[in-house]
DNA sequence: ATCTAGTTTATAATTATTCTAAAGTGAAAA
DNA sequence: TTTTCACTTTAGAATAATTATAAACTAGAT
């Protein structure tokens, strides 16, 4: 990803680029694979990472902005945090309880036959699969 | 459900048939349809439903292990609070975030076609499909 | 009836997250 | 350029869910 794109990402996200955005936001997306992560690990990994010190507020709120903004997407997984992902499009998840990790799962790896109907007045947003791992 | 019955899921949660802890037992699982619950929302249906009060922390304790004995299951759903669930057996869910409401999909209303195999030295514990609504 | 391990409860502690308000900063206007 | 001011960052406070603590209480065995 380059350094254009960052800044397209922040400015849709309607935050402007300063120096602590900028990092968070090289951090997120300026990677080839997927990335899930919570706030706090996000944190933990920025501290090692960066050279300035970025506040936990702060990163609470860039990742939310980018949430809205649709760069990230929210997973729900076992456990009391929240889980972030670098992948927005519609895709799944293994999950390994063991080391609380996540996978993700292509949209097309998983191909559901048969589905229940919305129930009266509503209709189907999307679909998420898990798929529980043990050893 | 009849009271021996009740009696048994206490006793094989390792709890003794307190007073308080029957009444929570009594109010979920003397119940026709499945039960979808946060500890928030069973304190305040206890609050109305019961006599004596019953303590928050006794609460969260008698619904975890009740939990730990398989007699709850938890369901991840967005959010910062944990559900839990009267149905154990290995079902799906609708869920409604209009009204952060719980429904319950039957196994039997989901047929998946195909699926990835699982990474590396890992097995598939289970499978989870959440259909989420919109209006 | 007495005893004792298990239990309840109020309250404190912890953890994740959000709020607040004061100090800092950068880009546009003068 | 200097000024200006809306936007930012940040430390710390506030909130919310959950868990821990420890003293008072009880079920069930003796
Ligand atoms: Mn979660
Ligand atoms: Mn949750
Ligand atoms: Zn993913
Ligand atoms: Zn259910």
């Amino acid at each position: 990803m380059k350094k254009i794109d960052i800044l397209k990402k922040l400015r849709s996200s309607k935050l402007r680029p300063t120096k602590q955005r900028v990092e968070i936001a090289k951090f997120l997306f300026e990677r080839e694979k997927t990335f899930h992560f919570t706030v706090e690990s996000l944190n933990k990994l920025l501290i090692k990472k960066s050279t300035s010190k970025i506040a936990l507020a702060t990163i609470y709120n860039t990742v939310h902005a980018f949430k809205t903004a649709g760069h990230l997407s929210e997973v729900e997984v076992r456990g009391n945090k929240t889980y972030f992902d670098t992948n927005v499009s519609n895709h799944h998840h293994f999950y390994d309880s063991e080391n609380s990790e996540l996978i993700d799962i292509d949209a097309n790896e998983i191909v559901i036959q048969k589905i229940p109907k919305a129930p009266n007045g509503k209709k189907i947003k999307n679909v998420e699969v898990f798929i529980n791992l043990k050893n």
